[in-house]
DNA sequence: AACACGCCCTGCGCGC
DNA sequence: TGCGCGCAGGGCGTGT
């Protein structure tokens, strides 16, 4: 599923093709049910309105509209959001479509359905209860080595968690904790609260690194991402741990090694990464 | 409070 | 060829 980046350029390709169009309506394709229910009512709010804005919170997509609501759309793990011609005939695990007045409609596809589509009025986004707990961006000024190290002074969890868990920073997935921590040289598993003010900083330079060069290769493609036109990203080639399991470290040549935290993959050196 | 674990799903690649 | 298993860019709910 796309992390940060992949959901960035997902915002930016939406911003370039659709801002300033015109939903003439949509409709769920389905009755499956996303992460959430998609709300009933969703239909009649994107009836006839027009684009406005359209940014990113964490990994939500947020489409503002001319009516005062703001469409939420959360990828999960395989979702897909597609601009198709108007002679788009509907595939498998498309479950809501969009139909605009420049004869394209987007396409919301999601096989694990793990991803959520949903709508709230502009002005109460900040309580909205999917937003409301989020930490930080990562990729803005209030993300400071500071502000890293009293995140990390104030936990004991293996370091890879704290990185993941979107109540600190939002954004960093799987991909992005492994490859930050091995630019870093700091194990995953070491404690969050036994990195040094040096080593913090370190850290937060490359979180930062990885997540912008990312951006700027188009994000990783594994297997579902895809930007809204259908293309695959380039960063998944710049990978120095990321699922290279068995394979040389490409800065001591040893194996890099494969473990489980949390129920989740973490790829890493164990001879340069302490 | 903090952490471990399992679940929500489908599809794919692997070993037998 | 076919089946079962494990694994996948996320996030949340439950239990200890």
């Amino acid at each position: 599923m796309p992390e940060l980046p992949e959901v960035e350029i997902i915002c930016q390709g939406l911003q370039t093709k659709i801002l300033n169009t015109i939903i003439l309506n949509a409709e769920r394709l389905n009755n499956l049910k996303l992460r959430q229910a998609i709300d009933e009512d969703i239909e009649s709010k994107l009836d006839n309105v027009k684009i406005i804005n359209i940014t990113r919170r964490a990994k939500y997509i947020q489409i503002f509209l001319s009516n005062n609501y703001v469409l939420i759309i959360h990828l999960g793990m395989s979702g897909k959001l597609l601009l198709k011609s108007s002679d788009y005939i509907t595939q498998k695990h498309d479950h809501f479509a969009i139909y605009l007045n420049n004869h394209e409609l987007l396409i919301y596809n999601d096989p694990r359905r793990f991803g959520l589509i949903t709508i709230a009025k502009q002005d109460e986004l900040a309580e909205f209860p999917l937003f409301k707990h989020l930490g930080i961006e990562p990729l803005s000024e209030e993300f400071t080595a500071q502000y890293l190290a009293k995140i990390l002074q104030s936990k004991k969890q293996p370091i890879k968690l704290t990185l993941m868990d979107n109540v600190n920073i939002v954004g960093v997935g799987n991909i992005y904790a492994c490859e930050s921590l091995y630019l870093s040289k700091i194990s995953p598993l070491t404690s969050s609260n036994s990195i040094s003010f040096e080593q913090t900083q370190l850290l937060h330079s490359n979180i930062i690194k990885v997540l912008k060069d990312s951006i700027n290769k188009g994000g990783s493609t594994l297997k579902d991402y895809r930007t809204v036109s259908g293309e695959t990203g380039y960063f998944q080639n710049n990978f120095y741990v990321y699922g290279r399991e068995k394979n040389n470290c490409l800065t001591c040549s040893r194996n890099i090694v494969r473990i489980v935290q949390a129920g989740r993959s973490s790829f890493y050196c164990p001879n340069c990464q302490k």
